[in-house]
DNA sequence: TGTACATCAGTGAACGCGCGTTCACTGATGTAC
DNA sequence: TGTACATCAGTGAACGCGCGTTCACTGATGTAC
């Protein structure tokens, strides 16, 4: 059953697809290579003639999460705009589809150096994007790139994590207003 | 071998705290019963003797994990003092014995109702003890303590899953700056 | 352009392993008299 | 206080299951002539 060039390319493209989202929902952990290949319409005995192991697959799946997850976030040129939409009902309540960053960031530091170089790599460049929103010296701009972006990932975090939809939902509101319009000193 | 009921509680006291460490070193799914009992110095067996399954162990373990990680951190009575102490080299290296919130925060959300339940009243409880290192009406501390406690969560998750000591070391000093010093506005 | 053959993406069964959980058993502890 | 018995924390083997990975095989694709 051998398959033209362009099929495979559009198979291994549908796998890491189907694995970004998979891993954002339920953790490198939760998920098998088993149900990804179904997910992506094939069997899983065919995995490895895309990818060297699991862990190659992770690495590849997290660069295209986190690359996905904030597509839809970067079209924002202003702070607030920006802010308002990371820390959005819908980005807190959609984690197979937000950012990787809050919907794996504690599992990244256990893993491999594949998975954590992504990581690593969109982390840089993220920075010197939210720098841009900012006004004041090239070391300011960063100082509060940093803080912004960690304040970020810790409400959206947070606000996922905790049990309770009024204290997921204030930590979201108190988020926004501390570092979108408000701002950061 | 029925041990003395003062023994037992040692065990099971012993079995959380070891759990709870290894838990924030390797996620819930990282580490096995077979690995906790051992290192409590038993074998895996007697496990359901002092638990219903691993989810309540896990949910016993997260809750001393964050009561833990933090004990250093509350004789704090001012805010630089705090948030130096929590984004330092030392938290960052030692994710074993430090915070749960930033070792475990993104694995949280997809654990079940105990898990997320200690980490709701911890959050709230430790809200509530930032607060009051602010000055200001109730409203402005309380807005103040949730984007504090995100920004340090996020700032630490960040600064442990990136690949390049350089970045990790700057995201600890600019966060230490933003939300310790300088403080929030 | 047509034919013969090599390639290789995908299949489905199988492998070994570690996991959470169960269970029959042990023997010191705790209790009833 | 001493004795006989019930309790139950802990042991170690076993269970079934799902996982990542391997493999012999298939047959359409791609290539050499």
């Amino acid at each position: 059953m051998r398959v033209s060039r362009e099929q495979a390319a559009e198979n291994r493209t549908k796998i890491v697809d189907v694995a970004s989202r998979l891993f954002r929902e339920k953790g490198f952990d939760g998920v098998g290579l088993d149900e990804i290949m179904r997910e992506a319409g094939l069997t899983h005995g065919g995995f490895y003639r895309h990818f060297a192991s699991k862990d190659d697959l992770a690495a590849e799946a997290l660069a295209k999460a986190l690359v996905r997850g904030t597509e839809k976030l970067s079209p924002f040129t202003d702070l607030n705009g920006y802010v308002s939409a990371y820390l959005s009902d819908i980005h807190c309540a959609d984690r197979r589809d937000g950012c990787g960053l809050a919907a794996l960031g504690s599992d990244v530091a256990r893993e491999g150096t594949g998975v954590r170089r992504a990581l690593t790599d969109y982390v840089a460049a993220r920075l010197g994007w939210i720098a841009r929103l900012f006004g004041g010296s090239a070391r300011v701009k960063r100082k509060r790139a940093i803080a912004t972006l960690s304040g970020l990932v810790g409400a959206l975090t947070l606000a996922r994590a905790v049990d309770d939809p009024a204290l997921s939902q204030e930590i979201l509101v108190a988020a926004r207003e501390a570092f979108g319009k408000a701002g950061l000193r």
